[in-house]
DNA sequence: AGTGGATGTCATTTC
DNA sequence: ACGAAATGACATCCA
C-alpha cells in the first residue's frame, strides 16, 4: 500500500509541476507528503527576501518614494519574484527529477538510438544535459515518473525529446552516476551496470560514447563490479547492430575495453593499497585526533571485509553510502544498505532525497554532497549510525526522538548536534547568499531603472527649456506687435527707449514711461488708478 | 605568488 | 525565554 501510495503521490506531483509551468496554483494536497521545505519550492512562493526584509523592501517602497517603477505596482513586483521563485523551483526540481530518473535517461538513450529516424519534438531541437533546464524542457513530461516497470513508455517518450547525441550524453551522465541507475533494491556493487530488465528488447549502440577513463573510474570505484563485468560485459555497453566497423581492430567497444580492464587493474590496486581506508583518510582522522594507529588498524582489519564498498566511499562521496562495521554489541548497523535502510525507516516522508543525494552532477548547493566530508569523516570515526542527511533535514521533534530512543555516548550526540547544527548553518549560509545575490540584482536594476529615470527627466529638461525660449520669443514678437500700434496724444508712435508695456498682477496692461507713472490703461482696465512705472 | 569567487563554519543577531 | 533562521566575519580551497 505504501509503494502504491507512493508512485500515486509522484503523480501528484508530476501534475502538480505541469499545472505550475502553465503557471496554474493548484492544490491537490501534496503537502502531507513533501517535506515542508519543499512546499516553498515546488508549490509555494519562493521569494528570496527574507519576511524581515519583505516588509523592510515594501515598507521602504510604500514611503512615498513612487519613482521606481517597481513601486508602482508592488504586487505584481513580488508576484513577479514569486513566479521568478517557481522557476528556480523547478529548475531544481528538474534536476532533481533528472536524477531520479537517470536510467530512465538511459532508457530514452536506448529507444531513441533504435529508432534514429524518429522526428524530434519542434520545440525540443536538442537538449543540453549540462542545463538541466534544457533537458527538462525537451523531456516529454512521461518521463516525470518514476515508477518502475515503464521502460517502454519512458523510453519511447524520452526519446521524442533527446536527440541521439544528447541521449550519449545521457547514458554519459548514467556511468557517472551509478548511484542513480540502480534502485535501492539491488546491489550497491552493480549501480552503473545497467538493469538486464532495462535493457530488454532495446537494440542499442555506444559507439559514439564519450566514455573516458576518468568517467569510468569514477563509476569502478565507486562500484564493485568486476563480478558483474566479468560474467556479462556486454551488458555495460550497448551496441549497435545496425552499423558495421570497417576496422575489427579499431572497434569502439574494444577501446572501451581495454579502459575498463586498465581501471579496473587501477581499483583492484587501490583496494589492496588502501585496505578499507585510504591513507588520506586515515591521516585525516588521525590528525584530527579521532583516530589513532591502533584504531586505523583495526578500522582496516574491519574493512577487510568488506573492501568494495570501503572504495565506494572515497568514490561515491555519498553521505548514504558512508561505510560502517559497527560491532553487533553495539546493536548498530553493519552495512551501507542497513544504514540506508535505517535512515528509510527513520525518515520514510524523505526517502526521495536519496535521489538528489546520489547526484554527482549538478553542484548547486541543494545537491551538493562534498559538504559533508568533514563531518562524514567525523560521523564515520565516532561510529554514528545515521547519515548526515538525515540528521540535519529530520524534523525537531522526530530528531529528538532520534537521540533519545539510540543509545548514543556523549561524544555521539555532541557530534550528531554539531553535524545538525552546522548542516542546517550550511543550507542558511547557502539561503543567505542567494538572498543576498538577489537583492544585489535587485539594486542593480534599480539603479539600472532609475539611470533611465534621470535620462527621460534631463530629456524632459531639454524639452521644457526650449519651449520656454520659444514662448519667450513669441512674446517678444507680441511685445512689439503691440507696441508698434500704440499712438501717444499726437498721434505719434511711441518711443520704445520712453514707454514700456507693463503687465499688473491682475492682468492690467498699461503703458508706462520708464521714468513716469504708467500713462496710457490698455483692456482689461478697470479702475483708473495709475500704476507706478518701473525703470528698465 | 597574488587574487577573486565559492563555500563552510563560528559568533552573533534577529525573529 | 528559547530555538531556529539569518547574517557578518573569517578561513579555506580552487581556478
Amino acid at each position: 500500500m505504501l509503494y502504491i501510495k507512493k508512485y500515486f503521490t509522484e503523480g501528484l506531483i508530476q501534475m502538480a509541476i505541469l499545472l505550475s509551468l502553465c503557471g496554474v496554483r493548484v492544490d491537490v494536497g501534496l503537502e502531507p507528503y513533501l517535506p515542508s521545505s519543499w512546499h516553498e519550492r515546488i508549490l509555494g512562493p519562493s521569494l528570496a527576501l527574507t519576511q524581515t526584509q519583505f516588509h523592510n523592501l515594501r515598507n521602504s517602497l510604500e514611503d512615498g518614494y513612487g519613482l521606481h517603477p517597481k513601486s508602482v505596482d508592488l504586487d505584481s513586483f513580488f508576484t513577479a519574484r514569486r513566479l521568478l521563485g517557481w522557476v528556480h523551483s523547478l529548475n531544481r526540481l528538474q534536476s532533481f527529477l533528472l536524477c531520479n530518473n537517470a536510467h530512465f535517461l538511459s532508457l530514452g538513450l536506448l529507444g531513441s538510438l533504435r529508432q534514429p529516424e524518429q522526428t524530434m519534438l519542434p520545440l525540443a531541437p536538442s537538449a543540453d544535459l549540462d542545463d538541466p533546464s534544457s533537458a527538462f524542457s525537451n523531456s516529454n513530461v512521461n518521463t516525470l515518473h518514476s515508477p518502475p516497470d515503464h521502460t517502454d513508455l519512458l523510453a519511447e517518450d524520452f526519446s521524442m525529446g533527446l536527440n541521439a547525441e544528447d541521449n550519449l550524453s545521457a547514458f554519459n551522465m548514467n556511468l557517472l552516476m551509478p548511484d542513480l541507475v540502480d534502485t535501492v533494491e539491488s546491489s550497491p556493487c552493480v549501480h552503473c551496470v545497467p538493469h538486464p530488465e532495462h535493457l530488454a528488447g532495446f537494440d542499442v549502440n555506444c559507439h559514439s560514447c564519450d566514455i573516458t577513463p576518468s568517467s569510468f573510474a569514477t563509476s569502478l570505484e565507486g562500484n564493485d563490479m568486476t563480478q558483474e563485468f566479468q560474467t556479462s560485459p556486454s551488458s555495460l555497453f550497448l551496441v549497435d547492430k545496425e552499423e558495421d566497423f570497417e576496422d575489427e581492430d579499431d572497434h569502439p567497444l574494444d577501446d572501451l575495453l581495454d579502459d575498463v580492464a586498465m581501471l579496473d587493474d587501477i581499483r583492484l590496486l587501490d583496494l589492496a593499497l588502501d585496505e578499507g581506508f585510504s591513507p588520506e583518510m586515515a591521516a585525516r582522522l588521525e590528525e584530527e585526533g579521532y583516530l589513532d594507529h591502533e584504531g586505523a588498524q583495526q578500522k582496516t582489519d574491519d574493512h577487510s571485509v568488506s573492501d568494495s564498498s570501503s572504495s565506494c566511499l572515497s568514490a561515491v562521496g555519498s553521505p548514504f553510502s558512508r561505510d560502517r562495521d559497527y560491532d553487533a554489541e553495539e546493536g548498530l548497523v553493519g552495512s551501507d544498505m542497513e544504514v540506508e535502510i535505517m535512515d528509510r525507516k527513520l525518515f520514510n516522508d524523505f526517502s526521495w532525497q536519496e535521489d538528489i543525494d546520489h547526484d554527482h552532477t549538478y553542484n548547486q548547493p541543494w545537491f551538493s554532497t562534498d559538504a559533508f566530508s568533514r563531518d562524514e569523516w567525523h560521523a564515520q570515526a565516532l561510529k554514528i549510525p545515521f547519515s548526515n542527511e538525515l540528521i540535519v533535514n529530520l524534523p525537531v521533534e522526530d530528531f529528538n526522538d532520534l537521540l533519545t530512543n539510540f543509545q548514543l555516548n556523549e561524544d555521539q550526540l555532541t557530534l550528531i548536534r554539531d553535524i545538525r547544527r552546522r548542516g542546517k548553518n550550511k543550507i542558511a549560509a547557502q539561503n543567505c547568499r542567494k538572498r543576498k545575490l538577489d537583492v544585489l540584482q535587485g539594486l542593480e536594476d534599480e539603479v539600472s531603472c532609475l539611470r533611465r529615470h534621470r535620462l527621460w527627466l534631463l530629456q524632459e529638461k531639454q524639452e521644457a527649456r526650449k519651449k520656454l525660449q520659444e514662448m519667450k520669443r513669441q512674446l517678444d514678437v507680441l511685445y512689439q506687435e503691440v507696441f508698434s500700434r500704440l499712438r501717444d496724444e499726437n498721434g505719434r508712435p511711441l518711443d520704445t527707449t520712453e514707454y514700456l508695456l507693463q503687465v499688473g498682477s491682475s492682468g492690467n496692461i498699461t503703458v508706462a514711461s520708464h521714468q513716469q507713472d504708467a500713462l496710457l490703461p490698455m483692456r482689461g482696465q478697470k479702475n483708473s488708478k495709475k500704476q507706478r512705472g518701473k525703470k528698465k
